[in-house]
DNA sequence: AACGTAGCCAACCGCGTGGGC
DNA sequence: TGCCCACGCGGTTGGCTACGT
């Protein structure tokens, strides 16, 4: 059987995405759903092979997305999954909620595996975790900030920007600290703090406000586009806003606001037709 | 302060599989 | 029935940061 290659690779982008590219997509899923993986970025306006699109979404940008240290129970259930599935990571995802295969297969080579060696008998356990080299491991979440910051200018300045998709992207969550983090700078009107590291209790503060916002939002504001993709509560909080405000249209909308906000900003998609026609307001 | 190494995670690659024609 | 297409999965790699010397 003759393979049909992925996409036509010419001319597509590859490596990290950038905010833009990230925005796009969630618009696009956020509209039409994501029927066709294939057909999908050419229809989003992306210059992506569907697949990469499509990990995109799963790994990193799906709303349920759950971020940080994995539990001590998350560990010992993989590990138990494992010794029963082995390395079926998207059968063992299934079991925990909110986590993706790539993620655990991450964890489960970074950490459990290595744990796993050198203490056999032993089960997962987050506090019995680095016996890695003595690196002073600061939290995961730590280090997770610092490279998302670094990513190339990206998801800093995308969630700075962008703070409705960064609570969105970080929501249901336990901690997503760059979203947090940047979320805080904007939420205070400080930009500047966005590059200063001693955020901490502005990034607790604003990811409270960020939870208690979401909770204002009503699923009714929007159409039914897709089952799966609509079934979480978080998603409505997803991109619009992040979008108007990316787009320098309105200072960050209140809770009160936005719902007007990506009524409109809905109505426009609709109407347009086609998410490449975004580009033009871009 | 500079350099080398280890650790981590996002993204890519290629294959298997199922469904439609 | 066989072919083609799209999707999903697991393995691997690239790039970045933090740590140790």
């Amino acid at each position: 059987m003759g393979r049909a290659p992925c996409c036509e690779k010419e001319g597509l982008r590859r490596g990290a995405w950038s905010p833009e590219e990230d925005q796009r997509l969630v618009a696009y899923i956020r509209q039409h759903g994501h029927p066709n993986w294939r057909a999908l970025p050419r229809q989003a306006g992306l210059l992506r092979c569907g697949k990469s699109c499509r990990l995109r979404w799963i790994n990193y940008l799906r709303p349920d997305i759950k971020r940080g240290n994995f539990s001590a129970d998350e560990e010992a259930l993989i590990v138990r999954l494992h010794r029963e599935l082995g390395n079926r990571w998207s059968a063992i995802a299934a079991q925990l909620p909110g986590r993706t295969d790539n993620e655990i297969k991450n964890v489960w080579h970074t950490h459990i595996k290595k744990r796993l060696e050198g203490d056999p008998e032993g089960g997962a356990s987050a506090a019995g975790r680095p016996k890695q080299k003595a690196r002073k491991s600061k939290p995961a979440a730590a280090r997770n900030k610092k490279q998302a910051a670094a990513k190339a200018d990206n998801s800093e300045t995308f969630m700075t920007a962008s703070p409705g998709l960064s609570s969105s992207v970080s929501s249901g969550v336990t901690t997503f600290a760059a979203a947090a983090e940047s979320t805080a700078a904007v939420s205070s009107g400080d930009t500047a703090a966005t590059t200063s590291a001693s955020l901490q209790p502005e990034a607790a503060k604003a990811e409270t406000e960020m939870e208690m916002e979401m909770e204002s939002f009503s699923s009714a504001e929007f159409p039914p586009i897709d089952e799966s993709f609509w079934s979480s509560p978080d998603v409505v909080d997803m991109g619009l806003g992040a979008m108007d405000e990316e787009l320098g249209l309105a200072s960050p909308p209140s809770a009160a606001t936005r719902d007007e906000d990506m009524e409109f900003w809905l109505k426009m998609l609709l109407e347009s037709g086609d998410m490449r026609d975004l580009s033009v307001v871009l």
